[in-house]
DNA sequence: TCAAAAGTGTTCACTGTACACCCATGT
DNA sequence: ACATGGGTGTACAGTGAACACTTTTGA
């Protein structure tokens, strides 16, 4: 008698973080359906079948934001019992990282309202979505420490300013202008282009990553 | 109409290491049913519909081999198409750790032999089985950098030189006596017994855990 | 007495941190 | 001319790495 496995509704949530407004900001959708209906949650889905579980988290980022090709690590998979009031759900989580420019989300999707919230302090969230998000940030920050990672929040062209403020404002503290110029140019990560950004004071030179889609472990 | 969501066989995947005879060793199962029948596989099975993720790895690690209580933590999900070659499988892999003394496997379990392996080189493994011990190999060695890790295959009393020899087994390369004594008494983490440990040459300090299982972020 | 593991400090290089002033532009 | 952000170098402290000999025991 061959034994016969349980099967269980497995989803991911993404976590996708950019800088705007000066602070961190995390994707949010409005759920148009039960459960926690009009409630904010993470955007995600559950996984199909014959679907790798990134390649679900991207189709469904790509659904409900129209982003493509960014960065994408797996988080965590969450499968306490309970934490989806329907029925047993586990899910996986990923953190996603894009450039504050690339999406300007105001739209209404078929499955809800998508808008950036910052991230302190937060909505009220469906599921235990504050939790992953509290552990997403968790992860953004050890990372900033020993990896590239911060980069991904970069546009194409960015000035050494740009640079610093999303350190800062990940870290929630002020950095040395000096000391930080030396580290990250010693990253050897970036380049100039050659142009300057003018703007209401002096101009800045402007950096270009060398492999923008490169996440490097520094240590 | 509401959404039919799929449903997806879950399983835990451990992999529980141990230092044993001088180098790294991973528990492993010789599988007594198909699919892989008779090739070494990591332990762990089917999420039941009411069991937590964590829970499961625990039960089934306690089922196949008698050890209760172990450091385990959560390693990443795996879940492309076609690793299991019966169904689609989720499956949430672990890594686990245990001094070398608390099991002696050579019993047989109702699924199968259990026995310890060297890590290099691995026997041919069923399923992703391979690539799941070489990211939790990766997994060790990075959080030996920045955690007491390593001190969970420690022994309830050991000396310095114990210690030393699990850090320079996983890392594989020998470390200076005097600086590692200075570095990991500095932690403080541990403690003097007060006994000796004697044998054939100069007796050495025995030392405890202050905290036998908190491991800690050191940096 | 010999073999083998236990135990113990100092020096040096490097890395990370603190710190202040001039420059180029727009208004 | 002034307000604003852009850009630059040096000095010091703390951390990590190299390095050799004495002690204690059992055989």
């Amino acid at each position: 008698m061959a034994y016969e496995p349980p099967r269980i509704a497995v989803t991911t949530d993404i976590v996708l973080f950019t800088i705007r407004e000066g602070v961190l900001q995390v994707l949010l959708l409005r759920r148009a359906i039960p459960p926690f209906i009009n409630v904010w949650a993470l955007p995600g889905g559950f996984v199909e079948l014959h679907e790798a579980l990134e390649d679900n988290a991207r189709r469904k980022l790509h659904e409900e934001t129209g982003l493509d090709n960014i960065y994408l690590e797996q988080l965590y998979t969450f499968g306490a019992l309970g934490r989806d009031p329907r029925e047993r759900v586990v899910s996986v989580a990923y953190v996603a990282l894009t450039p504050a420019d690339d999406l300007h989300p105001e739209a209404e999707t078929r499955a809800g309202t998508v808008a950036w919230h910052r991230v302190d302090p937060l909505p009220a969230l469906a599921f235990d979505h504050a939790e992953i998000i509290a552990m997403a940030r968790q992860r953004l920050v050890a990372k900033l420490d020993y990896s590239t990672i911060a980069f991904q929040f970069l546009p194409p062209q960015f000035t050494l300013s740009d640079v610093q403020d999303i350190y800062e404002i990940i870290q929630g503290q002020p950095m040395d202008k000096r000391n930080f110029r030396k580290w990250v140019l010693a990253l050897d990560d970036l380049e100039e282009t050659g142009d300057y950004r003018t703007g209401h004071h002096r101009p800045a030179m402007l950096y270009r990553l060398k492999n923008p889609d490169l996440v490097r472990i520094t240590k």
